[in-house]
DNA sequence: GAGCACTGC
């Protein structure tokens, strides 16, 4: 077996070397730390240069390098944050000890406590200095007492996230103070402002691990633990604040949500919007409220300024530069009435001096680059030679991070490699082969963080979960085959698509860096340079790829109208906005008039799409019983899927025959709600409930979450009785049968635009477009013929595919759709 | 006969 890998290799050495000196991507400076072996510039240059003329070096010659040397300004930092993370657990244990000590004399005291705090603190300050954002403390400061826009672009490594709020929280601007804020109602109240920061990240681990370590290096406890604690945070289903909270971490759509009970963010001094290259959907609406907050008069904060902080790992600040400027030229200039916005600079002395823009160097290794030689066709293939090419030449240790587009693809290339291993020399180190992807059970995924056992290297396959969400210790080698899946909303046709497409470079980047965390690497793209040169710059925003009908709510319900004049960094394409605007006014959730309505006021504070908030406002019609059953089904589709995955035929067959009791012949909703009212009724052991059931746990955990929160909030609006009110025996969901005519009805209130019918070809076809549509394999209904059928998603993959399917009646369907 | 990745008072 060895052998035909080696014959592999073999004639891709007759491969002639066409070698391009890239122009680009050799930019000094940015040392990483430790690195007295390596050679300087000149004598890298050098070196390539003998490549050039024929080396010996054999890898060259299957791969072309282009020897970049220096870091690229590496993109989402969920690596900063797990480096801090670990220097943390170094001096802990140190630390942990000296506690120990100090706790005999005084075991509870608080005042002990915080003494521990301040000795921790006193040595992570160690650390801190040595950031690369540490010396640049003083000129960030300087810069925003006189701007109130600042813009960083600080690399992977360089401490931003964690040290930006501790530089800011003891400035004179961030004081509370006290001000005269002009009310809705005209009138004028005396009240605080200011004195808060917050940080906004895009996901929830992010913004509870910084909490968490901000709150060390500052030596106060965290969060809710004690109300004298200034570092907190707030995630959907878990905030921990107190009164003196002066520095809070958010998610974006945590800040939105703030924003809709108070645009003027009276609380905050500075909001810094950390981590804007992800791009989210949020982060723009963010940026639109923010953009408007800071040139706007600030009648909402009486006056009071807010200092906004944009960071970015990609130095893509251009764009963002242009997007504010032109918002304080606005407020700047309002008797000009020249549409043309000022080229140069200069001319606008008092605009440009209002933002500043800071570049923070990272921190990290030098990743050497090879390139396919040839476009490659066959990615699981390529990556195959290339793995035993590196594992046969390379020394140990150093594990090989390979990028695949999606589960199908990872499986087929772990098959593949464990077959040619077991063939491979025993005098080899061994290798071992962990697959990742966000559907593989959390166990499985785990396996990829324990260390290898000796003499064994580590070849994790991927999906690009492993470029943002999850970091590996222990990688120097990556493979990337350049692709990845990427769901796209297409307005015209109403559907999701997840196709294969070429990924950005800033993505291309971001992955190559995860070779070069601990030590140099290397990363080998099945790609050629020429094609690498050939991508976008960034990835698409989100914003140009779903549907627009939620972030629009979201803009009216928060009092902005005219939504085509919104501030988008991105502005989407008009017919997006404007289907979105149909969709809105389809579900009663605008007036004729554009205006939002009460419908819509009530599904905007919903956590939900405007569609199933507006099927849950129907089934409150329903009476309570109804609305109950409602949450629940609502409360599975908005999770990921609660069945676990059947991998083979056997698992499917076991899983058939132990979901038997769950399944519904009415459809999927039916069957999401028996599983939650099952799993809910299991008082022992919810668990083993769901392992014999072959339903996700982790899944149904959040879809109590999510259920608990949708309760909680419809009995606010008192479209539930409080919690105290004794409940009808007969709305107990243990003894009441549910109503699945009640329950579908109210989903086409939401869905009459998510139908299809069945026509004697055997086919289903959209009710409103006529196209051809498919139940998806995952669905109960899946094989089986009704009159027609209303589904959650559509999307297309292979083929168009209803998702979330039920069975329903055409006249329920013609009733909805013409508003009956 | 099939599942890129995140997120929400």
């Amino acid at each position: 077996m060895p052998e035909r890998v080696r014959i592999v290799f073999d004639d891709a050495d007759d491969v002639p070397v066409a070698k391009q000196v890239p122009e680009t991507e050799e930019i000094q400076g940015s040392k990483p730390v430790k690195r007295k072996d390596q050679p300087t510039d000149h004598q890298k240059q050098k070196r390539k240069k003998r490549k050039l003329e024929g080396s010996t070096d054999t890898r060259s010659q299957e791969f072309t390098s282009s020897n970049e040397t220096q870091p690229e300004p590496v993109s989402r930092d969920t690596n900063e944050k797990d480096a801090v993370n670990g220097v943390a657990n170094g001096t802990s244990d140190h630390l942990k000890n000296k506690n120990h000590k100090t706790k005999k004399q005084a075991p509870q005291g608080t005042k002990q406590n915080f003494t521990s705090l301040r000795e921790k603190a006193k040595a992570l300050y160690e650390t801190r200095k040595n950031l690369p954002i540490f010396p640049h403390g003083d000129e960030i400061r300087r810069n925003l007492r006189t701007n109130d826009v600042m813009l960083l672009v600080g690399e992977t490594g360089s401490g931003k996230s964690t040290q930006i709020p501790q530089f800011l929280v003891n400035e004179q601007w961030c004081r509370p103070t006290k001000a005269t804020v002009a009310q809705d109602d005209g009138s004028e109240k005396e009240m605080t402002v200011g004195g808060c920061i917050a940080i906004t990240q895009p996901r929830r681990v992010a913004a509870i691990s910084l909490a968490r370590r901000v709150a060390e290096e500052m030596g106060t406890p965290l969060g809710s633990s004690s109300p004298a604690s200034k570092v907190g945070y707030s995630v959907r289903f878990d905030t921990s604040t107190s009164p003196s909270t002066r520095i809070k971490f958010l998610t974006e759509g945590m800040l939105l949500q703030e924003m809709l009970h108070d645009p003027s963010l009276t609380k905050y001094s500075a909001i810094v919007v950390d981590e804007v290259h992800e791009r989210g959907v949020n982060v723009d609406l963010v940026l639109g409220f923010l953009r408007n907050l800071v040139s706007g008069k600030k009648e909402g904060r009486g006056g009071v300024p807010l200092k906004v902080v944009v960071m970015s790992a990609t130095a893509d600040m251009e764009s963002l530069m242009d997007f504010f400027k032109e918002g304080l030229q606005a407020q700047g200039d309002t008797n000009t009435t020249n549409g043309n916005t000022c080229q140069q600079d200069s001319s606008q002395p008092n605009v440009e001096g209002k933002i500043s823009v800071c570049h923070i160097k990272g921190r990290q290794f030098p990743v050497k680059t090879i390139y396919a030689p040839a476009p490659v066709h066959d990615f699981v293939d390529a990556a195959l030679k290339v793995i035993f090419q590196i594992h046969y030449k390379e020394p140990m240790p150093g594990d090989i991070l390979v990028f695949l587009t999606g589960q199908e693809m990872v499986e087929a290339l772990e098959h593949l490699v464990n077959e040619y291993a077991t063939g491979m020399d025993p005098a080899l180190p061994k290798v071992q082969v962990l697959p990742l992807f966000a559907a593989l059970p959390q166990v499985a995924q785990q396996r990829v963080f324990l260390p290898a056992p000796p003499r064994t290297r580590k070849i994790i396959l991927a999906t690009n979960i492993a470029e943002t969400s999850v970091t590996v210790s222990g990688v120097r080698f990556v493979v990337d085959c350049g692709k990845a899946k990427i769901k796209q909303f297409r307005t015209r046709l109403g559907l999701d698509s997840l196709l294969v497409k070429p990924i950005s470079k800033s993505a291309a980047i971001q992955r190559k860096g995860r070779a070069g965390r601990e030590a140099p690497g290397q990363c080998y793209r099945l790609y050629t340079e020429k094609d690498y040169l050939a991508l976008d710059e960034t990835n698409t925003p989100e914003i140009l790829r779903c549907d627009l009908s939620q972030a629009l709510l979201n803009m009216k319900a928060r009092g902005v109208d005219d939504v085509m004049g919104f501030p988008f960094l991105t502005r989407p394409p008009r017919e997006s906005l404007e289907k979105a605007l149909l969709q809105l006014l389809s579900i009663d959730a605008l007036e004729e008039s554009g205006k939002i309505s009460s419908i819509g006021l009530h599904i905007a504070k919903l956590p939900l799409t405007p569609t199933l908030g507006r099927v849950l406002l129907a089934a409150s019609e329903h009476g309570e019983g109804c609305l109950l059953d409602v949450i629940d089904i609502i409360s599975c589709l908005s999770v990921e899927n609660i069945f676990l995955n059947t991998t083979s035929e056997e698992k499917k067959e076991e899983a058939e025959k132990a979901r038997r009791d769950l399944y519904r012949r009415e459809g999927d909703h039916l069957t999401m709600l028996a599983t939650v009212q099952a799993y809910a009724a299991e008082n022992t052991d919810r668990k083993a409930w769901a392992e014999r059931h072959m339903v996700s746990h982790r899944a149904m955990q959040s879809v109590m979450d999510v259920r608990k929160q949708l309760t909680t909030q419809c009995r606010q609006a008192k479209l539930l009785p409080s919690a105290g009110e004794s409940r009808n025996a007969s709305n107990n969901s243990a003894t009441r049968e549910p109503s699945p005519v009640l329950i579908l009805q109210s989903f086409l209130r939401g869905f009459s635009t998510n139908t299809a019918r069945l026509v004697p070809d055997g086919s289903y076809r959209t009710v409103v477009g006529n196209q051809t549509v498919a139940i998806h394999p995952s669905s109960v209904l899946f094989g089986k013929k009704v009159e027609a059928i209303m589904y959650n998603e559509f999307v297309f993959t292979n083929r168009s595919y209803a998702r979330g399917v039920s069975a329903v009646q055409m006249d329920w369907v013609g009733d909805a759709l013409t508003g009956a």
